[in-house]
RNA sequence: AGGCGCGUAGCUCAGAUGGCAGAGCGCCGCCCUUACAAGGCGGAGGUCGGCGGUUCGAGUCCGCCCGUGCCUACCA
């Protein structure tokens, strides 16, 4: 006996939200079972998280929650994703609104600002995802930018340099002018857009006539080298070897190659020209068009730029010079209108670049970047294979077609960033040589040159140091563990072999007074430091590799965010050092995320994964859906549309949040969502609380030492345990296939239609039972019949809360902590139900499936005659098979339909209205103000939707070809139903006959 | 331009292997029946986008078309 009183979603999650971090619940320490490792999509830094993170965080935490309880040792590791260009935006955007420039502040300076953000925004996604419930190992957490994972970044880097697969040149890559900065071809987004076609005369040199070309952008005409044609139109092959003059260009233009060009051009021929666009001639831009690019390639034709970074026109435009490119544009058709030049122009639907993060129109722009050749078979081919031959599963698997087909067109990936924010490329040039020098800690014995290297390297000293400023640094915390050092951490996730031994504050002292002794190293030639006497500063000193020298320049690019990315599955674990964990742990098993980011990611994730680590680096991906709105629009914060995951769980809870969200997880379709959505699943959660509220109150305190006491089962018992045996079935079934909407309907079902509706009304029966006389033996019997029913709702309770946990971690968690059976810290540490073939008990299942039919039947007729469902009334029935059964279940007939008598009577009783379900037929006294029309109505649309039944049976059964071809089993069934309906018809018939008469 | 997906009740969506069309929300009616009005009970509502084909039988399989969404792509 306690009442819980009222559901308070916030009270109940606030409380465990904390308690499980604080609990360290979902840290295992000891990896020697099975285990299950998941490593979570790291969320950017660039501001808190949307409802496509809390689905992605939501359902793997229903799969990590139930394989818990499967009793697998899951790992499964939080983390977050430094995302260079979009948070290298983020606070660029916040300076720019106060006024200041990331340019004048400069790079180091810049950096410093990034680095407060972070933490910011880290703080607000961690606290999402707690109070979210996610069951994630924070003694775990990483960060792309930290200590170890920059380390395995630059290793990487190396590694796939010194196989050949890293190379840099110069090429026409997707340039953003506005972030100053290289695109890879998967960051460029194409939108259709209405544009023009210009058609432009090119005059022929020998003022013989002129060729027209047709264009989208005549802007960079001023850069042309070149027209080019088919070889087989004949309608240019006169002109093939001709020359052109160039329209406006009256100046001698700056090739890349420092050349001068005339603004004479040849009109060349190639097979890539299509005659049949435009007029089948086109202009050559080498340096402002990919195609182009090739074309000049080939014919060793001049590339001449006429924009800056910022694509404005250059010192190559002439009187166009410092022109954007759109005015440059404007200018420049004005300018062959007045000429005459410009034949036509025509409206033209093509698809434009831009830039995934600020939307700016991208433009081709030749210049020098690192590429990484991942159509190389040693990354390619295992990428395919692994996929091919199902080591790496999609889940739905229609996936792993786009991700085939993707893979097999790679090109190379463009993994140089110009921009500030992320890993810096490990490269230092050599001035004097030239040489490009690879570095890793590798390259250095001792310990603490290897870290004070890979300080250097993150950017995290200055080239010149004291030791104290190095001391001071690796003292401080840990940026993504405050309980740890540095030092802690590096030891803990980079130096792995000198765990303890090598590395700690002592030897760091004695490092910094001995090894780093000015004296000594002023006379050391060949030390790693400088010192500098004046400013009582260190460097530490880079030797090119190949000639010695020291003066050696860091490369300024920086990576890729997505290469850091790609290492996520073992950079985590300690790779490149082969840690414990990374044997243990890797390959994980299962990766939650969003199909936009297969290509980004998952290709890499497994490129780079069965590169380094010969192993795939996950087994199951299950790629959800993208959420949109209402409308079906993405959601994004500049249509304001985007509903936020915390207002959710502030308003409707965690709980209702993780369980909609779950329940609308269908299979690669994407999810509408509207706020009211929320609400419904939250009326379920209530609807549960209340369920165990009900239980508590009718519990009696000493029921656990009187089980022994109970009644036998009763049918209700059975047929209870026989449905929560099926759910349990099926919902470990739909988990085990990633049916997340499946499993959650079953439960949904389960709790509120089968064991609210029926079996806890059923349950009153015996609660509620009172003794009718002094008989200590009928006290007895009640008493035992009670504890039987405590019993079961007790037994099916638990196990439901169990079953639902995964999907509803709160308020199962306080439930079953209230529940007097509650013997674990946490229900999330107990074991997941599982069906049990010896609790289907059929026969219970049919009678009590037969008593609901007929009790829902009475129900009817009563709304349908308006009697209120406080009153209860005598009724009378007739009855063949169903007889025993409804004198067996007298008193569920009497309390849920709400009678006060049932008797059974040989003949209608006169001036009586009826109402039946198959055999069972019964009877209402029918009283003066009886509303007989409804029940008419009904009964008349029920007896034309039998016959429309009918009729299409007879038909199929009159049909010899139904007769001969369809299988046996088919024919007798459609007999069978035709039989039931017959008898059904004539009942309504009969029951419509006298509903007449007494109308 | 290719590829993928979707079109079923007013809305959002379920409907292995073809065999009497389902749920939630919304709507209508009656009820504060001592777990729950965030509720209970009862009910209305659908030519399964269109046309053709395969089949005894098609929401389901095949073809074409229409509408819609997304991904990929160097048509200047």
């Amino acid at each position: 006996m306690k009442d819980i009183g009222q559901y308070d979603h916030k009270k109940v999650e606030e409380k465990y939200a904390k308690l499980w971090v604080e609990r360290v619940l979902y840290s295992v320490k000891d990896t020697s079972g099975e285990k299950f490792s998941v490593v979570i999509p790291p969320p950017n830094v660039t501001g808190s998280l949307h409802m496509g993170h809390a689905l992605n965080a939501t359902l793997q935490d229903i799969i990590c929650r139930w394989q818990r309880m499967l009793g697998k040792e899951v790992v499964w590791v939080p983390g977050f994703d430094h995302a260079g260009i979009a948070t290298q935006y983020v606070v660029d955007r916040q300076l720019q609104e106060k006024g200041i420039n990331r340019l004048d502040l400069g790079r180091e300076e810049f950096l410093k600002k990034v680095w407060e953000w972070v933490p910011i925004s880290r703080n607000a996604i961690r606290e999402q995802l707690e109070r979210l419930g996610v069951s994630v190992d924070w003694k775990r957490e990483r960060f792309t930018l930290d200590e170890g994972f920059s380390r395995a970044v630059r290793y990487a880097f190396r590694r796939l340099y010194e196989e050949g697969l890293i190379y840099r040149g110069e090429y026409m890559v997707s340039w953003c002018p506005k972030d100053l900065t290289a695109l890879s071809d998967l960051e460029v987004e194409h939108e259709e857009e209405e544009g023009k076609l210009y058609y432009i005369r090119y005059p022929l040199e020998d003022g013989s006539g002129y060729i027209t070309v047709a264009t989208t952008r005549p802007e960079t005409m001023l850069g042309d080298t070149a027209v080019a044609v088919h070889p087989e139109d004949e309608r240019y092959k006169s002109l093939v070897g001709k020359r052109v003059r160039l329209p406006l260009v009256e100046w001698k233009r700056k090739a890349m190659d420092g050349s001068e060009v005339e603004p004479i051009i040849p009109i060349i021929a190639d097979e890539r020209v299509k005659p049949e666009f435009g007029t089948g001639a086109v202009k050559i831009t080498p340096a402002h068009d990919p195609l182009d690019f090739e074309i000049g390639k080939t014919h060793g034709l001049p590339f001449v730029q006429v924009m800056d970074q910022f694509a404005r026109m250059n010192h190559n435009a002439g009187q166009f010079e410092g022109l954007d490119r759109y005015e440059a544009r404007k200018k420049i058709v004005e300018r062959l209108e007045e000429l005459g030049l410009l034949e036509k122009v025509e409206s033209h639907r093509h698809a434009v670049g831009k830039c995934y993060r600020c939307k700016t129109v991208l433009e081709p722009f030749v210049s020098t970047q690192w590429f990484l050749k991942v159509s190389d078979p040693r990354i390619r081919d295992q990428a395919i294979r692994v996929v091919k031959e199902g080591l790496i599963r999609f889940i739905p698997e229609n996936w792993s077609k786009i991700y085939l087909q993707w893979m097999e067109n790679l090109k190379d990936w463009c993994i140089s960033r110009q921009i500030w924010w992320g890993h810096r490329i490990p490269v230092w040039y050599c001035e004097d040589c030239g040489h490009t020098n690879v570095f890793t800690d590798e390259d250095f014995d001792r310990v603490y040159d290897k870290l004070i290297f890979n300080l250097i390297a993150d950017g995290k000293i200055g080239e010149e140091f004291t030791p104290e400023e190095v001391a001071d640094l690796l003292n401080s915390p840990s940026f993504v563990h405050p309980e740890m050092t540095l030092l802690d951490f590096y030891k803990h996730f980079a130096f792995h072999k000198y765990h303890s031994t090598e590395v700690d504050a002592n030897s760091l002292r004695l490092f910094f007074t001995q090894d780093l002794n000015p004296m000594a190293i002023l006379t050391e030639k060949k030390s790693r430091y400088r010192y500098n006497p004046q400013k009582k500063t260190y460097r530490f000193v880079l030797r090119c590799k190949k000639c010695g020298s020291e003066r050696l320049r860091q490369e300024t690019d920086v990576l890729d965010t997505w290469f850091s990315s790609a290492l996520w599955p073992f950079g985590v674990f300690g790779w490149p050092e082969a840690t414990q964990d990374l044997q243990k742990l890797y390959p994980t098993d299962l990766l939650v995320t969003g199909f936009d980011i297969i290509f980004f990611w998952v290709a890499r994730m497994v490129m780079m994964g069965t590169f380094f680590t010969k192993d795939i680096p996950f087994k199951d991906v299950y790629i959800h859906a993208l959420i949109r709105d209402e409308k079906g629009q993405k959601m994004s914060k500049t249509k304001g549309n985007v509903i936020d995951p915390l207002d959710i769980v502030e308003k409707y809870g965690a709980d209702a949040l993780r369980f909609t969200l779950a329940i609308l997880t269908q299979q690669g379709r994407d999810i509408r969502l509207s706020e009211k959505r929320f609400e419904g699943y939250k009326h379920f959660a209530n609807k549960l609380w209340n369920a165990g509220r009900f239980i508590l109150l009718n519990l009696d305190e000493d029921l656990l030492y009187n089980l022994p006491y109970g009644a036998p089962p009763r049918p209700e018992d059975l047929w209870i345990i026989t449905k929560l045996n099926r759910t349990i079935e099926r919902v470990n079934k739909a988990l085990s296939e990633y049916e997340f909407s499946e499993a959650a309907r079953e439960l949904y079902e389960f709790i509120w239609s089968e064991f609210c509706d029926w079996y806890i009304e059923f349950s009153k029966i015996r609660l509620y039972a009172k003794p009718q006389s002094e008989d200590p033996e009928e006290e007895k019997r009640i008493k035992a019949e009670r504890i039987s029913a405590q019993a079961t709702l007790l037994m099916v309770f638990e196990k439901t809360l169990r079953l639902l946990h995964p999907f509803m971690p709160f308020i199962t968690e306080e439930l079953w902590q209230a529940l007097p059976t509650a013997h674990q810290e946490s229900i999330s540490l107990t074991q997941y139900p599982q069906f049990n073939p010896q609790e289907i008990y059929e026969e219970a299942e049919k009678k009590v499936e037969r008593i609901k039919e007929i009790i829902s039947s009475i129900r009817s007729l009563r709304s349908d005659l308006r009697i209120e469902p406080s009153r209860r009334i005598k009724l009378y029935y007739r009855a063949e098979e169903s007889k025993s059964l409804v004198e067996e279940f007298m008193p569920h007939i009497l309390s849920l339909a709400r009678l006060e008598s049932l008797e059974e009577v040989a003949e209608r009783p006169p001036r009586s209205v009826a109402g039946f379900s198959k055999d069972f037929e019964f009877y209402v006294l029918a009283e003066e103000n009886i509303n007989l029309e409804e029940l008419i109505s009904s009964y008349s649309r029920r007896l034309a939707e039998v016959e429309r039944s009918m009729e299409t049976f007879e038909k199929r059964l009159s049909n010899e070809n139904f007769l001969k071809k369809a299988p046996e089993e088919e024919v007798q069934r459609t007999k069978e139903a035709l039989e039931e309906l017959k008898g059904e018809r004539e009942r309504i018939q009969r029951l419509l006959t006298i509903l007449q008469e007494a109308r």
